[in-house]
DNA sequence: TAGTGGTCTAGACCACTGA
DNA sequence: CAGTGGTCTAGACCACTAG
């Protein structure tokens, strides 16, 4: 009788406080400060240390936070806008292009590239690491399949591997021409080693690009590029983006 | 002495976890089958049930399982193919288009849209709220902003909201030359109401697409569409989209 | 070495589903 | 109603960073 229908729907903790803290960074706090360690702020907001930590985790989710073990927590800065080139159809590697190459092996690829590709599943193929960096920080790591007979003359003066083997490579498949690519988006984890490259820890979410590049009535090469989803938006289209989502609360009425 | 320098690097045990379980995935389950419950898989693996469950949340983020609360874990179908529209150049509500009008009304945007439509700061906006399914399941819920000048000849006969309202918004819309559109899309999560359409808990993982339509020299309208991201591949290009990173693992060497 | 975030435990209770 | 996943607690220890 006496009880009132409130809270007839109650809002879990970390969710709330979420909430809570995502106002208290767009007006106490500034790009880069250093919040309260863990231990702190979950006494000063009266819950146990997992229950706040599941709210940071949205928020660095969200990109608002970044986390440094053995540092602290600070506000992170508004995601930076990577062009994604859906529209130029230019091949990996050409002039102006934004990666830098790392490394190139000739092996085995997984089992779902090599379908792709439609070599054999015991083929090896090119396979070139590249690194995307701006402003300094690393944004994004690349794996690039090429089958070796898209790229015959690699001459046998280039090394067996490392950068120079990735530029020839990549110089030899701009002798194609390109008539066409398809791309797709989707949510991931990194892995060790694109973790590392990326300098995260293993399992942080990942934007995982996907591009096929048609050449010569079939795919001639497959990029599998991996963005730290923390600290980027992926633009496409006519301009360099649409500056979205920064600021206080997105969500009206 | 006797200290081998095996394990130098110890693994998270829910990373380990995850892995095991990936695998047992892969060659012992088969779309939609129910794993046992968290309980039993913890005490099975000699875990506590919370490191458990860190290990089934990369495997849901990575779009492997599907948990529904009441159910069970479930395997969950290779992720769905859907298709972004940057190269059509086609205006919301065109023929042809994958969304579904829900709602329509007319009120005072969030700061960011403001910003971005060049509106004032407390000047209300149509705001329509469009869904979007596959295959029976919602995959995405938007919301489209149109400045009330772009659209001046709403009659008056048309209800001042709801679907119907939605619809001679589009309508409208088609009248004007559409010049351009840029998108981006980066990683959030769901708040309550895009949570509650797409049948998921608020704070689920969900890619965000912003895209701007541009005609008669200004942004003509501003669209926030947010999709499932443990469901959905967003597919850009020239086809369907690229069959990438099903099966196993997809990490070579 | 002191302080930070990352991992892990062993419990408890709640909200939801379906028989 | 029994069984499921979702939330929350109060601890412990570890890995890393920096002074």
């Amino acid at each position: 009788m006496g009880t009132t229908q409130l809270e007839s729907v109650p809002e879990p903790k970390y969710w709330h406080l979420r909430t809570v803290l995502s106002e208290a960074l767009d007006s106490e706090f500034s790009v880069g400060e250093i919040l309260p360690n863990e231990r702190d702020l979950a006494a000063r907001f009266g819950v146990a240390r997992a229950t706040l930590r599941q709210a940071l985790e949205q928020l660095e989710l969200e990109g608002r936070l970044q986390r440094r073990r053995g540092v602290g927590t600070t506000v992170a800065p508004p995601r930076v806008g990577v062009a994604l080139g859906t529209e130029q159809h230019t091949w990996p590697g050409a002039a102006g292009d934004a990666w830098q190459p790392v490394d190139c092996t000739t092996e085995v690829p997984p089992a779902a590239v090599a379908s792709a590709l439609e070599t054999g599943a015991e083929e090896p193929v090119h396979t070139v690491r590249r690194s995307r960096r701006t402003h300094g920080q690393p944004v994004a790591a690349e794996l690039l399949y090429v089958p070796q007979p898209a790229v015959p003359d690699l001459s046998a003066i280039d090394a067996p591997s490392g950068p120079a083997r990735a530029r020839a490579v990549l110089r030899e498949l701009q002798r194609l021409e390109l008539e066409g690519q398809e791309s797709a988006v989707e949510l991931g984890s990194a892995r060790a080693d694109d973790a590392k490259q990326l300098d995260r820890l293993p399992g942080s979410p990942v934007l995982v690009v996907t591009t096929r590049f048609n050449a010569e009535g079939r795919t001639t090469a497959l990029s599998v590029a991996t963005y730290r989803a923390d600290t980027c938006r992926l633009t496409f289209g006519d301009s360099g983006g649409v500056e979205i989502h920064q600021g206080p609360e997105r969500q009206a009425s």
